[in-house]
Parts: structure tokens; sequence; C-alpha cells
DNA sequence: CATCGACTGTTATATTGTAACATATAACTC
DNA sequence: GAGTTATATGTTACAATATAACAGTCGATG
């Protein structure tokens, strides 16, 4: 498990691939100040739920699921209802800042979300963590197979259920 | 409804492909009648509750949702509760006789139940209708993209949304 | 025929997600 | 800035999806 060096690189390792523990407050601050840019920039209105539902997003290490969303608000809003969640996480689906794991129920941040891309997701049954894959390779043969019997593609979601790096091959818990 | 399958070729278009309507009836009794004989093989049971889910599952011409199912089974059956068709559905799940649709909260039929395999969807977002994809190679490319970042594969989905052949280039409805 | 495990029947409830409508806030126009 | 429109939020109620728990039944096996 070597550093990578910080030259160059992206705030932070949350970037790509199940990474080692690390200070995570820098990598949350600059993907919403990132976000916040992106709305600006398309004339939509990043408002402060929606900022704060996505900075919960960002800040778990694993997907949330709505309701977990929703007591999260509640603790500074007790009387918050679920329409709330539901509807700041369809804005930022639709704004691809947050993904849908639909085998999950659950709502992950994206974690490159300048480019629209597919959903593409390594899901650790274990520790529960998961990983943007984001490979455009497996996005085009997708896509390709798909042309080739024939069918319009709109939109691709891939699961990949499995075992992260640190899960595998020991009883530990992560 | 004959007893063997007199030669190798699969008995219907059903086996792949967005196709032309058909007499479906051969391909549904060809279906159960393998699935009888895959868990016989296997040693589980394929019992009535089962098998009567699997047909209905299989009769549809696009996946069911679990509460469609329950209605249809309580046409026979008026006392049917949810578990009923949660519990077939799992069972049929196991035996990779079902997918389950993760976008969609729905069950469609397995094509290919022989050799247990990734579930791959084209789903068509005008008329409904899926079809398995099955391509091998995108499988083989999505576990070595995983692998490439140290994840270990269990097991994979993907959920390809888009139009199909005949729902394209024209408002009429499939 | 006793017993053990798997399957089914049933009730109740948990979880996830929306409809609908009232109110508030922002943005636009004059 | 007042009036107007569109968008966002607050709130209640409910729909849709899924599971827990336990009692009863059936089938194989010794």
């Amino acid at each position: 498990m070597q550093n990578t060096p910080p030259e160059q690189t992206p705030p932070c390792h949350c970037h790509g691939g199940f990474i080692a523990e690390h200070d995570h407050g820098p990598c949350v601050n600059h993907a919403l100040e990132r976000a916040a840019t992106l709305c600006r920039e398309r004339g939509v209105r990043l408002t402060p739920q929606r900022l704060r539902v996505l900075e919960l997003v960002w800040r778990s290490s694993r997907p949330l699921q709505a309701y977990a969303l929703l007591e999260e608000l509640r603790v500074q809003q007790p009387t918050t209802a679920a329409p709330i969640v539901y509807r700041a996480l369809d804005f930022l689906i639709q704004q691809g800042l947050v993904h849908r794991i639909e085998s999950q129920n659950s709502y992950a941040a994206c974690r490159h979300p300048d480019a629209v891309h597919d959903g593409q997701f390594l899901l650790c049954t274990h520790c529960g963590r998961a990983v943007e894959l984001e490979s455009r390779p497996v996005s085009e043969q997708v896509r390709a197979a798909a042309e080739g019997v024939g069918f319009e593609v709109s939109q691709q979601t891939l699961e990949v259920h499995g075992l992260c790096p640190r899960c595998q091959g020991g009883p530990q818990h992560g």
C-alpha cells in the first residue's frame, strides 16, 4: 500500500480505488465546491437542502439509504420528511452528482461528476464500501453488444458484487 | 409438449433477441420441463408453487413485479400472501431460473438457465420488454477491470436501458 | 411411525418511495 | 418595487415493496 505522490493528483485518493482511511474532510469540501460550480454553470440551483444531502452522501464511507439520510437530516431539523430526501436525491442524480445503487436501494456520491458517465460500481459484500469503476472500455463494449442486436442504448448500470482488496483472505472486519 | 426435445435447436426464438410475436406456449412448456430436469439433477424441489411462479414469469411478455405475480396467484388461490411469492422467487433466483431486474423491482425468466451466468438485460423504456444479453466478453471484461483494481468478483449485474428495435423511430406502441 | 428438515399458510409489520396540496422563496417583467 | 410566474419546500397521507415470526404441514429417512 504505497502512497501516491501528491503533486498533480486530485485532492485525495477518493477519486479511485479501495483505499486506506484518510482525512476525508478536504475531499468533501472540494467535491462540494466543484458541485456548486457545476450547478452554477448549468443554471440549476444547488440549494442548501440539496447541498446538505450531497455533503452527507460524500461524508459517508459507504452508500447511504434514503431513510438513513432522512435520520441525519432530522438531527438538525426533526420535522424533515421523506419527500425532502427523495427530491434532493432526484435532483442530485439528475445532475450526475449522486448515483443510485439499484441492488441496495442506496445512494453514493459520484466521484467524477464533470463528465456524464454510466454508473459502474464495485460493491464489497463484506465492508459495504462502494467504488466507482468508470471503465470507458466496458461502457463501449456494452454499447457495442447492445447495438449488435439493434438496441439503442440510453443508459446503463453495472453493479459488481464481491470482495474489495482489504476484505479478501481474512475474517477481519473492514 | 413432447417428452424429450427432438433436436438440438432451441424450440423458439425466445432464446435471444427482440422478436416478433409468436405462439409462446411451447417455449414455456419446454422451459418448465427443462427447469424440472435441472432441479431434479440438483436434488432441489421444484414444488407446484414454485413451478407456478416460474410459469407465470415465463408466460409474461415482460418482467413481472412481485405483487403482480401475487395477484395472478390469487386468481386460483385468493388467500395467497406476499411471502409465498417472495419465497418462490428466492428459490428460482438461487437456481438461476429467474433474474431480478434491480432497476425495476421486477423479475424475468432466465432464457438459458443451464449454465450459471451474470444478469445482463436490455430493457426497453418504451414497450417494457426485457431481453437477456448474456455476452460473455462483456462479463470477462468487467471481471478483468475489477480484478485490475484488486476486486474479487462474485456476481455482476448489468442493466441497459434504451429502445428495442421495434420501438425505435416511431410513436407506435409495442 | 417418529422425527427432522424443508416447505407452506398466515398475520403483522418493516422498509422504501410517491401523490397531493399548501406555503414559501427566487426570478422575471413591467 | 409590485405583480407574476416558476421553482422549491413543508406536510400529511398513503402506496408499493419486502420481511419477521411462528404455527402448521408434508416428505424423506432411519
